[in-house]
RNA sequence: GCCGCGUUCGUCUAGGGGUUAAGGACGCCGCCCUUUCACGGCGGUAACACGGGUUCAAAUCCCGUACGCGGUACCA
């Protein structure tokens, strides 16, 4: 048996996709279940669209999830370099090989003439006819070009790209590790450009010399490359060499539906790049877990999992095959599930930084009190910042909480227990409840009744932590002055 | 248009011919706990796209239709 050995081949176009996390996760669970490599490999083939750091981005991204490469940029094993715009003689060298041995041919069509070729040939049935068997004799190619006009054409340096020659009439199936058997009628497949006018390859040569020559056993990427497998295989089959393995992933889709674009994304406030959920406080755990189950279940009821957790449990096998819609409630549970776990002290760090934006600088002592009253409320740590009566008084107070809880003698009951907490010592949440009772009692009220008068007034709204914690939070002194405060105001 | 892939609660999914009045999770709703907010516990809501077949029996196998997604670049 082959050893296992997988990539993860983003293109540093843009910041690692929340999509493309998932794909390198499921390749990395794959990968470490087997005992097998797993390498980075950057795609950088297209300049056009080159984005200066995002191969740093996207490092940095996959350290943070906890998804580790064993071989790539900086990681040599043997079988590089990792980046293909450093592997351009490998290519030429091959596409080269595929001309002779009539696999490929040369072209040498611009721009426009592409475009009035599609333009001739386009009817109503079929808006976007292929560059291939029924069109390639209408264009500038060694098919349709004497001999002696390529040659000297090529010897003046007249640009020029080579294409893949596909044969019509012919079947191509391969068996997909997640959706069976798979296959495809060579009319239907174009000649795709193999090396570019720029003396770059495209993907499809790129990624195959690459994934033969670093060994790959099993490819595993997202569904967009189904219909270009196709073009794959031909080319193994061309050059004699063993195809991997392959799983087409399920795509992530949008809420709505359709594909998780960055427009479609932001509508439903959902980041793409990993990077924002990073910056948005997500734990990464939280992430990975909710990721790893969105397409891929263990085939028992359990939900929750660390990293060694998954690579145990994952198969291919368990992975679905129709698109998954993203749910952000979903991804927030697991957050809360994972923050939860988190000691008080270590959430307090994240939080302070996020504080200090809006000028508030509290002690640690104090904050670390904070989040252990808040933590179970919390989806995420960035919420706290929401909770700004822990640091300042309340400057206004909830409309739909007064009229629903302020009543006639609230203020007189708030300022009668601030009467009975001015002595209390010490200032707990156990202490404050005596005396809280106490009051209740005495006047013949309902605690709930204080209670809720007592949380308007010391908070501004409605909602919050266990009531004795927050006064006990907030000390003495501060309660007792915005009971006063708000009895004043209020009325 | 064509090609490919898909279709079980709103969402992620289990189940792959008979013990399924279709199970779990998120969300939502209710109850309990709390004379407070949550957490938690308990319960509820809610799905086999449609039409044909095959079979004693179909969510499960086959075909068709509809719908969704992807692809149709000198992008990846």
């Amino acid at each position: 048996m082959n050893p296992v050995r997988v990539r993860f081949a983003p293109s540093p176009t843009g910041y690692l996709h929340i999509g493309g996390l998932r794909t390198a996760l499921y390749n990395y669970l794959f990968a470490r279940k087997h005992d097998g490599t797993v390498i980075l490999r950057i795609e950088d083939t297209d300049q056009k669209r080159f984005v200066d750091d995002a191969e740093e981005d996207i490092i940095a991204s996959l350290q943070w999830a906890g998804i580790e490469y064993d071989e790539g940029p900086g990681r040599d094993g043997g079988v590089g370099p990792y980046r293909q715009s450093e592997r351009s003689d490998i290519y030429s060298e091959i596409a080269e090989k595929l001309v002779e041995s009539g696999h490929a041919y040369i072209a040498f069509d611009t721009e426009e003439e592409l475009a009035g070729m599609r333009e001739r040939f386009a009817t109503e049935e079929n808006p976007n006819p292929r560059y291939g068997s029924s069109t390639r004799e209408h264009m500038q190619n060694s098919f349709s070009l004497s001999e002696e006009d390529v040659s000297s054409r090529l010897a003046s340096a007249h640009p020029h790209v080579i294409r893949l020659n596909v044969t019509p009439g012919e079947t191509v199936s391969f068996t997909d590790l997640i959706r069976g058997d798979i296959a495809f009628a060579t009319e239907n497949v174009d000649d795709q450009i193999l090396m570019k006018s720029d003396g770059h390859p495209t993907y499809h040569l790129a990624n195959i010399v690459d994934d033969h020559m670093m060994g790959v056993s099993h490819v595993i990427r997202g569904e967009e490359w189904l219909p270009s497998t196709p073009k794959h295989i031909l080319l193994y089959e061309a050059l004699g060499w063993d195809p991997p393995k392959l799983a087409h992933l399920p795509l992530i889709l949008s809420p709505t539906g359709g594909k998780l674009s960055k427009r479609s994304s932001e509508r439903a406030g959902i980041p793409v790049f990993v990077n924002e959920y990073r910056s948005a406080g997500y734990e990464s755990g939280a992430l990975i877990n909710f990721l790893a189950l969105l397409g891929w279940n263990p085939g028992d009821e359990r939900e929750l999992f660390s990293m060694e957790g998954l690579i145990e449990t994952f198969s291919l096998e368990r992975v679905g095959q129709s698109g998954v819609q993203f749910d952000l409630n979903k991804l927030q549970w697991y957050n809360e599930q994972y923050l939860r776990q988190r000691s008080a002290q270590s959430i307090a760090t994240d939080v302070k930084p996020l504080l200090a934006e809006s000028g508030i600088e509290p002690s640690d002592e104090y904050l670390e009190r904070v989040v252990e009253v808040m933590k179970e409320r919390i989806s995420i740590p960035s919420d706290l910042v929401e909770a700004m009566y822990f640091f300042q008084d309340p400057t206004s107070y909830d409309d739909k909480t007064k009229k629903k809880r302020w009543k006639e003698d609230s203020s007189d009951l708030i300022l009668l227990f601030s009467e009975k907490l001015d002595p209390l010592e010490p200032f707990d949440a156990t202490t404050i409840e005596i005396a809280l009772r106490e009051l209740a009692e005495e006047r013949e009220a309902g605690a709930g009744r204080i209670i809720h008068s007592v949380r308007l007034a010391t908070s501004g709204v409605g909602f919050g932590p266990g009531l004795f914690d927050l006064l006990e939070v907030l000390g003495k002194e501060t309660t007792i002055r915005r009971l006063r405060a708000a009895a004043e105001i209020l009325g």
